[in-house]
RNA sequence: GGGGAGGUUCCAGAGUGGGCAAAUGGAGCAGACUGUAAAUCUGUUGCCUCAGGGCUUCGGGGGUUCGAAUCCUCCCCUCCCCA
């Protein structure tokens, strides 16, 4: 039974505000009395064609509000994207084109839609009605805001005070995205803490269109793999979509067990307390496993969950195979032309620093040859993440 | 339009003629240890190399010099102040 009340506790959940929260309430009610759907905007802009676990936080939240029969509809923002978002304040983005934006826009509908149910999302682009827009509407629009509320936005202060460049089209960001809002007529915008201040923009549009203002649900960041930063592509601390199961249980075993806490907190519905009282070891372990079981599958979580335990050491279970030709090599060369290392320097430090076993000895020579006889089996062991039993193949 | 500051290796940020492939911190990688690929400690972090060296890098081009991240010059980019 989904009372409004207990619908509008379950979306309280892992959001981090919701302004107001009344209105969602009242929303919430008008909904059901007269039967009528909301509609949830959340919009995802395709600068780059992966998602994350970070974005999984906001799609999540959809697929509640999808669960409780609402529906859903995501934006993507491949206006903005074809311009060149600037967010951030390390470098412009470089633009997009119009090809690659797409392409990404794909992407990302395959990958959303491992969480979202497609029978309620409706896919929606804003260049629909941004590219349309005349330099004349795109002014009108710009009349709506002054620049001194527009640096009320944190991320603007910030940056402005710290002497960072801020582009004259940034300040249009907010305003278009609130525009959307509008062309939409949504009921309630998603998105995480970071857009709170474009949502918010977008109730104002909203009302000076006579729309009744969406509701704005703010989502908290997740934070990337660093533990400091917010995940994102840009700062390479994330963990993607597609990463291969083996890998994103690797990279989820390497969390900090205080991070571990934040994930469960933000990615799935256990108890944290709970948690709490399990080891930690465990708890990771099972953190990893369910995470990879969500977007890959039962059966790809259980190989992972294997392989990671091989390569720890955990088992006594042999590592996996991988034939290669017979013959006698330099192992530096070896290991390189297997792209085990990004060049061959790192591979002779790797060694230097007796991270390459072969057979259960760690090598230390740099110049060493391996020979491969057919039919023969050589443990091979490089770092913590590598571990293959090279097997020749006959000659 | 005028004046000033600045663009350095993955990031932040030192370096202002040779000892600079470039301090320090972060991130990454590795080793030890461990409860895990956590934490902690240590090492390491441009490329190639028969290890002696060689090659490419300090916004971009040109120049000075035996020698330049460092000096000159032109260009591009950013920030601040004044108008």
């Amino acid at each position: 039974m989904n009372t409004v009340p207990t619908q509008w506790q379950r979306l309280f959940s892992q959001a981090a505000e919701v302004i107001p929260s009344s209105e969602l309430l009242d929303k919430l009610r008008r909904s059901e009395t007269r039967g009528r759907p909301l509609r949830i905007k959340a919009g995802i802009d395709p600068t780059s064609p992966r998602l994350h676990v970070g974005h999984l936080v906001l799609l999540q939240k959809m697929r509640q509000f999808q669960d409780l029969g609402h529906e859903v509809i995501l934006l993507i923002g491949d206006f903005t994207g074809t311009i060149g978002d600037p967010s951030g304040r390390s470098e412009t983005r470089k633009p997009l084109s119009r090809d690659e934006v797409l392409d990404n826009a794909k992407t990302y509908q395959t990958q959303a839609f491992k969480i979202l149910d497609p029978a309620r999302t409706t896919v929606r682009f804003n260049s629909e009605w941004t590219s349309a827009m005349t330099a004349e509407s795109i002014l009108r629009l710009a009349s709506a805001y002054t620049v001194a509320r527009m640096l009320e936005r944190e991320d603007f202060q910030t940056r402005y005070r710290a002497g960072a460049p801020i582009g004259i089209h940034e300040f249009l960001y907010p305003l278009l995205q609130g525009q959307d809002s509008v062309m939409l007529q949504a009921d309630v915008e998603l998105g995480g803490t970071d857009q709170k201040f474009n949502m918010l923009v977008g109730r104002d549009l909203q009302r000076d269109q006579g729309q009744s203002p969406q509701v704005v649900l703010t989502l908290p960041l997740l934070l990337g793999t660093d533990g400091h930063r917010k995940m994102s592509k840009s700062f390479g601390n994330e963990i993607a979509f597609e990463a291969a199961p083996a890998d994103m249980f690797g990279k989820v075993m390497s969390l900090s067990d205080t991070l571990m806490m934040h994930y469960y907190e933000l990615l799935t519905d256990k108890d944290t307390d709970a948690i709490k009282t399990v080891p930690p070891m465990e708890a990771k372990l099972g953190l990893a496993f369910q995470l990879v079981a969500r977007l890959h599958g039962h059966e790809a979580a259980s190989h992972a969950r294997k392989q990671f335990d091989i390569t720890v050491g955990r088992t006594t279970e042999p590592p996996p195979i991988y034939p290669v030709a017979p013959g006698q090599i330099r192992l530096v060369d070896f290991l390189y032309a297997r792209g085990w290392g990004g060049s061959k320097s790192d591979m002779r430090r790797l060694i230097l620093q007796g991270a390459v076993e072969w057979n259960g000895r760690p090598v230390t020579d740099p110049l060493t040859q391996i020979t491969i006889a057919p039919h023969q089996q050589y443990d091979l062991k490089v770092g913590k993440k590598i571990r293959y039993l090279l097997q020749g193949n006959a000659s």
